[in-house]
DNA sequence: GTCGCAGATGCAAGTAGTCGCAGCAATTCG
DNA sequence: CGAATTGCTGCGACTACTTGCATCTGCGAC
């Protein structure tokens, strides 16, 4: 294993310690695969692991990974077609979700300052910064109207 | 059946047909119950069905269901623990999920204007109406931080 | 170093949800 | 009003995912 694979694993091996999980195999794998891609539905995942090593099993992947979202350190976004798994990163960004070509486009953090702030002014709610997921239209796609935009009855 | 309920299968069979849905048996049922009850999850419509109707089997509710979203008539949002089902109204109502009690609140559109206005204007995206689901912390469980919320490695 | 304690893993079995396809029935058109 | 069309249903088979439990292993205490 090269230099920068190494130094990733020793990062996220201390991101879990500090975490009070333990550094195993299988977590820190997710990490280093989740690390190079930026977003994967599980059974991607679970297809990478089967090719690179034979001692991973599917309720593996899907408990090691429940485990890092519940620590913060793996976000599981909704694309509307199941769920995709990502890395929490330093500067979080977020998701739109256009329904109408399943185009996913990325957005920085700071559109939603003012979200934030009035959510918590208004309501006392603090939205968690690590990823959002917002489904609508993107400008390319409306010229053709999709049924789903349409007034309720 | 009584006449509000009469009335309410009026309105869906021609919100259905406004679309060019097909108004059948199941499709009007689901949305008599969606109705009725603001959010429900798939397993438990299904339940609700079985118990009134025999007719009913589990790939029919799901795949309606999802017909009835592509049509705009209901919503289906991500709360954590699986999805649920509800119908779009009038006024939609966007949800909020704090991640450490698991509490559902319900806000108004308006608190989003802002968001969707700054969305349009910088990346030309229009967020869709019917609903958002966004997840945090509410204010009475600021106080025991979860370690979701943790900072990033 | 080694002991004990959780937390994580690995396997087996079970369940929920999806897919494919043939038949039915709601619309539409003549 | 009857025939054609096509979207929806119903069933079986299948896959994806979850749960339970015994075992193992990372990690702290001694």
């Amino acid at each position: 294993m090269d230099q920068p694979a190494q130094d990733a694993m020793q990062r996220f091996a201390a991101a879990l310690r500090k975490r009070g999980a333990r550094v195993t195999r299988q977590q820190v794998l997710n990490l280093v695969t989740l690390d190079t891609i930026d977003r994967l539905p599980p059974e991607a995942l679970l297809a990478r692991h089967c090719a690179s090593s034979s001692f991973i099993v599917a309720p593996i992947i899907y408990r090691a990974l429940e485990r890092l979202v519940e620590r913060g350190l793996v976000f599981k976004i909704d694309l509307g077609v199941g769920y995709q798994y990502g890395r929490v990163r330093e500067h979080p960004h977020h998701h739109l979700l256009c329904a109408s070509c399943r185009a996913v486009i990325e957005t920085p953090d700071d559109l939603f300052d003012h979200l934030r702030a009035e959510l918590r002014d208004r309501l006392g709610f603090s939205i968690r910064i690590d990823h959002l997921a917002l489904f609508g239209i993107r400008g390319a796609c409306q010229q053709s109207p999709s049924p789903t935009l349409s007034t309720v009855c």
